[in-house]
DNA sequence: CTGTTAGCGCATTCAC
DNA sequence: GTGAATGCGCTAACAG
């Protein structure tokens, strides 16, 4: 029965005009008096405003659209945490749609997000094409991306590269001469370009690194187990924690024992890498945070803004059990 | 620069009334002439329609309200997927509210979402309570739970009791009598009470079976570890693949060797469980459909049909590595 | 401080 | 078939 009354429904009760009605609701000049009156008035009632008239009236819409790649993914949903913690905090409300990874259904979604009147777009992207810049450009409404990074667009990324040499630098310093880098591949710029580079770069000349391509899923990686040890690798570094449970799943099948007969680490520091056995060292991705930002930095973007791109993400190595120094062959 | 245009401009544009270009946007009569020419500006222009403007007047808001109790969890995952399967075929957009596991932001969210003007809610609930029973019996549009159920609102459940039922009967053909069942507060009814109490009725007089309580966390789970291997358990029967999970963790510490040792089953049939050594013994439920059937039973429920609660998701038991025959002792 | 007035963009009578 | 007129519920000048 709620929701009919509206506010010149209140106002008639009240004796005033709906003007008052909407400078109470607004935190306009109302007096005392009449203030009491409107109160006690929206809660015998119930009343709510509406909302599409309101946002009809202001173009402000509270709205804001954010577009992901898949909805079961353990960062996808820290991430969606955190832009939810910002956004509920300023009354706005997201609108998710779900891209399935596939770039075309993503510029769709944005399309589809910009029609239903949001005020700003998240896009958290598997792949930035030229069709992504275009719209971009066109649209009226700002646009931010994360997960993926590209120079003439707005994003709020992590530092992909600065991870891999992170990880890159410790391999080497824990002898490692004879490695492998299961990464994914390079149309995910990210992590199949950056992640991988900043590895290669940071171990650079201390010994080989070879590389194998799997996907994002547990599967895969476990079905890339054979010729990853092919080259009979000290150490194994994965492009996440996903693909390194996979390959685990392989190692424990072969009786092959981390971390003493091949170390093994991965990047996101997600949950699942701390209860595996043995723990998973990892580069933990505070997706959170990231979330925060970017939700953040929309907001900017949407009062007309600056916002700064090079505002990166804290990185932070967990030294777990899964890595030991390489005990090296003599030569 | 698009986004300002209205029908009125188009309108203009074909030296029409904005009539007519309403009615050829909603498939009235319009000439074939006309309809060209509206065609053409609307192309021209990238007219797109003002969604506030014509929910404000039509009061069909095609907006959905769902409730959930947190974003980064598997079966949440699947379900959105399901729910968005068909909401995304029949022209709905979903708000999404994140209820953090409580009951109480769980009925604000209701409150939000019903403020914001959605056709209907779907609340995938961890508790009802007398507070989400009455908003149910106020609220004009029509409110469907899933997670949880209860006599007086609307539900679309897995049937945990009949869950709980499968593996006790397993358990029991196994031959094991002294197991441990690792569950949850009976505050989440679902799984805190039905998939237990049907898995002790199915395993019945066959043996002893203890309770221990943890949450939903791969650490808590570890934790208990030690307080569940106190009685010398033959078989350890964990209401999610998550607990198993983390008792696993504890398991491959301490050296006890699955299922040589102790069987080891969960609930979920998460991928993660057939990537762990050993794969996890489980019982499937099939989140996306149940996403699927519980958005269609909203729809069903907006259009002001009746819908049937007794349509069961179907339940399959998944025979992996943790599981074997109990060897019992001489007694 | 308050009421009156005028639209926001659209769908929908109703005459023509 | 088509256009003019009306109002959805609300905010924002504007004069009082």
């Amino acid at each position: 029965m709620a929701g009919k009354v509206t506010i010149q429904d209140i106002a008639n009760m009240c004796q005033v005009s709906k003007s008052s009605v909407s400078r109470y609701l607004n935190g306009g000049y109302v007096s005392e008096e009449n203030k009491e009156k409107i109160k006690d008035a929206i809660e015998k009632t119930g009343f709510s405003e509406n909302f599409f008239a309101k946002r009809l009236k202001t173009k402000k819409t509270c709205l804001i659209g954010i577009v992901i790649p898949r909805i079961d993914s353990v960062s996808v949903g820290k991430l969606l945490n955190g832009i939810s913690d910002v956004f509920d905090a300023n009354n706005y409300t997201s609108l998710i749609q779900i891209s399935n990874l596939d770039s075309k259904k993503e510029v769709q979604c944005i399309q589809s997000l910009y029609q239903q009147g949001v005020d700003g777009i998240i896009v958290d992207s598997c792949g930035i094409t030229k069709k992504h810049i275009e719209m971009a450009g066109q649209l009226d409404i700002p646009l931010l991306f994360t997960g993926q990074k590209n120079e003439y667009v707005n994003y709020k990324v992590i530092d992909d590269y600065a991870a891999g040499a992170i990880m890159g630098k410790y391999f080497r310093n824990f002898k490692h001469r004879n490695v492998v880098f299961l990464g994914v591949s390079e149309s995910d710029e990210s992590v199949g370009i950056y992640r991988k580079q900043g590895f290669i770069d940071a171990f650079g000349d201390a010994g080989t690194v070879r590389f194998v391509e799997t996907d994002f899923s547990f599967l895969a990686a476990y079905r890339k187990g054979a010729e990853v040890m092919k080259s009979k690798p000290t150490a194994v570094i994965c492009a996440t924690d996903n693909i390194a449970l996979g390959l685990m799943r392989y190692f424990n099948e072969q009786q092959i024992k981390v971390p003493q007969d091949v170390s093994l680490a991965g990047f996101g520091g997600y949950d699942i890498s701390s209860v595996m056995y043995p723990r998973l060292t990892t580069i933990s991705f505070d997706y959170t945070l990231l979330g925060q930002k970017t939700a953040l930095s929309l907001l900017r973007l949407i009062n007309g803004e600056e916002i700064n791109l090079q505002d990166e993400i804290p990185l932070k190595l967990i030294e777990r059990d899964s890595v030991q120094m390489a005990v090296n062959e003599i030569e």
